[in-house]
DNA sequence: GATCTCTGGTTGCAACTTACAACCGGTAGC
DNA sequence: GCTACCGGTTGTAAGTTGCAACCAGAGATC
């Protein structure tokens, strides 16, 4: 048994200061620990080769399995043998992680602000950013049966809302 | 005439994809750019020396110079020269880094939650965090007021509140 | 007019990180 | 036994970070 969800720190090294912000700063001020991050929490996806795949960015499959192993030791992702293959892994948020969703939404909301990104991959998180806390809580309830609980997927959810608003807007409707 | 403040988005090279968080992740996603940002917002410190000897973490000379040309390539700072010494730079914040606030307080706050912050430097984080969006939008205020328009920074601020709250703290109080 | 200090940096070099492409051994279905 | 899928590893080149030493121009002091 590990750490009880929700109980303690997450075990990272020492940094160069204590100050919270550096601290988050060394643990995910890279390229793409958040990008893993962003991919687990809003596509579903929770195998290596559909992160692999399915990556808007084109990740390297090195990157990839040193950013899950990276975010797996310092307690922000927990992996898990499925049953069905025993070699399929599947990689879950935890706690840590999924506290991570306000902080998603502004860095959402400050790159659609100011950034030249695209409106189809923007929708969601203005949607995010428009939903504000409520949403936010909803969200990470949601994710906290998904991927603590081991619950299935609500069709109904945000994360589902979200998903047809991004459709809807990639489809060109 | 530069681009009035608030008007557009920011001059950066395209992206690996124009997913928001992606965007932003490119930008601000290394070991420095945030920590000098937190700097600059936070300590009231705008001059190279000042940022290089008072940081927490020691940055170094190189990457400083690098990290504030980047900054006011991309439109996070401006540097303006002082009439008192004709080498002297002020860097001062856009509105772009402004309304990183936020994120500032999501950042801080996450990190005293989950990492080993230390007591006297988490304590502005978790004040800033407490304050919610009525404080945060005082602070943005108050750093227009300083940083675009020049004005004095007032001695009964939200800045003057959190500085003052650390040294309590950090004196052993 | 020489010296001292403060200004924002630069240079050189070693260590580490990222990026790309090819490749790998174990597992499961047919 | 063949094929497809599984989570990766390996080799190598290019780029980034980190450290320490150094620098030229500007202003104040004597």
């Amino acid at each position: 048994m590990t750490q009880p969800v929700g109980a303690g720190r997450l075990p990272v090294p020492a940094g160069k200061s204590g100050c919270p912000i550096n601290l988050t700063v060394e643990l995910l001020g890279d390229r793409w620990s958040l990008v893993v991050l962003r991919d687990v929490m809003f596509s579903g996806h929770r195998h290596f080769r559909e992160l692999l795949t399915n990556s808007v960015e084109s990740i390297a499959s090195n990157i990839l399995a040193s950013r899950l192993s990276k975010l797996v030791d310092a307690g922000l992702l927990s992996r898990h043998e499925e049953p069905s293959h025993r070699q399929k892994i599947d990689y879950r948020l935890t706690e840590a992680a999924i506290e991570l969703v306000p902080l998603m939404a502004h860095l959402g909301a400050w790159g659609s602000r100011w950034l030249p990104a695209s409106p189809a991959l923007s929708i969601r998180a203005e949607l995010l950013a428009e939903g504000g806390p409520e949403m936010w809580e909803r969200f990470m309830a949601e994710l906290r049966a998904t991927h603590l609980d081991g619950r299935p997927q609500p069709t109904n959810g945000v994360l589902a809302e979200l998903t047809q608003a991004y459709e809807r807007v990639a489809s060109g409707g």
